[in-house]
DNA sequence: CCGTTTACATTGCAGTTGCATCGTAACCAC
DNA sequence: GTGGTTACGATGCAACTGCAATGTAAACGG
């Protein structure tokens, strides 16, 4: 067993370079010369960690959604044991949009890999977003919970789009979304 | 002022066939060549009407903006004059939700773009969506009407990712929309 | 010390890209 | 007719693409 090397290390590292230039030039300038400059290696050894391109791409997916939850984990975790569901389904919302560069940068990059896999279908890894819906209907005191699920997924996505374009100001999208928590939450309880 | 030719529909034939390219193989495979293939004309009279492949792209980009203004005015031209603001709402938000083939095709070109020019800021167009918020923050009734109008701008906008994504049907999409504008306007009336 | 396995780096190749260039045919004013 | 302008088509080119092939250095088992 020569030659001991973190192969995962290596792996991200190379993710993490084609993310940096796909937020900073479109994911059309990811090439396998362009990320390996980026990450400051030679072209073979990208091709050493990933046979092919598309290898490549969707290791660099799996690691946006990876973070993206571990983002979510962490907010949770932040917050006192057994919250109100309100303040739960916020901070669970709120650290899934885009609100600091970062992640704006990370929701780019996702942006970029939903298109890309919009005309590839084998490419489209599985589908996580089952969980959270019934995640968040639960969390939801309306009747019809999984259909105010849907409407606060969908809103959350739709303020994620304008985010990055930078239409919304991370003030406007908080606002946004908790007129719409005062609707549903305001809702239920009367019912 | 030799060779009469409709230099509109030629480029408006042009970026037809780069929506197809677009829809069916993705962003990335829209090349010269291949548009040209698609249009069924030679590469060389794609160069003569879009002197770059940025302005060809820009030009089809706003035919796509261009045809999603069509469908509202349809729609909304199909109501009997002065309609309810409510169904005035739901006319306006159904006709921008990619919910037949057609539009999700459309839509499915939109989301390209987006991402492509969320890399390329000069490729950016004029922003009309100012005028659409303050079109429907006019229609609801809801108190600080503006943060309810982006809410729904950015509910619309979810649901046509899902709807893309295939993940929510169409039937699915319309339910959430309808759920939504029952809160809104219930809370305006009470209020 | 030796062979094998891993970890790269280099080079090459066929194909594609956007675009410039050039040629030519059509049309119209005169 | 002639000249000029427009509308293409054909060809070429440098740059780039993904990827295969080949090389080499290092680590370890024996």
């Amino acid at each position: 067993m020569p030659k001991k090397v973190d192969h995962q290390e290596r792996r991200t590292l190379i993710a993490d370079a084609l993310m940096r230039v796909a937020a900073e030039r479109g994911l059309e300038a990811v090439s396998l010369r362009h990320v390996a400059a980026e990450a400051g290696v030679s072209a073979g050894m990208v091709q050493h960690y990933f046979a092919t391109k598309d290898e490549m791409m969707t290791f660099a997916m799996a690691v946006v959604r990876d973070r993206s939850q571990v983002r979510v984990t962490e907010a949770i975790a932040r917050l006192c044991t057994t919250p109100p569901p309100r303040l739960l389904t916020r901070t669970l919302i709120a650290a899934l949009l885009p609100l600091d560069e970062q992640s704006r940068g990370d929701a780019r990059v996702a942006l970029a890999f939903l298109a890309y896999a919009a005309a590839r279908p084998d490419a489209v890894a599985r589908d996580d977003s089952t969980d959270l819906l019934s995640f968040v209907a639960g969390l939801l005191p309306t009747p019809d919970a999984r259909t105010a699920a849907r409407g606060l997924l969908a809103l959350m996505e739709g303020l994620g789009l304008y985010l990055i374009s930078g239409k919304y100001s991370a003030e406007q999208a908080l606002a946004v979304l908790d007129a719409h928590l005062d609707r549903l939450f305001a809702a239920g309880e009367n019912a």
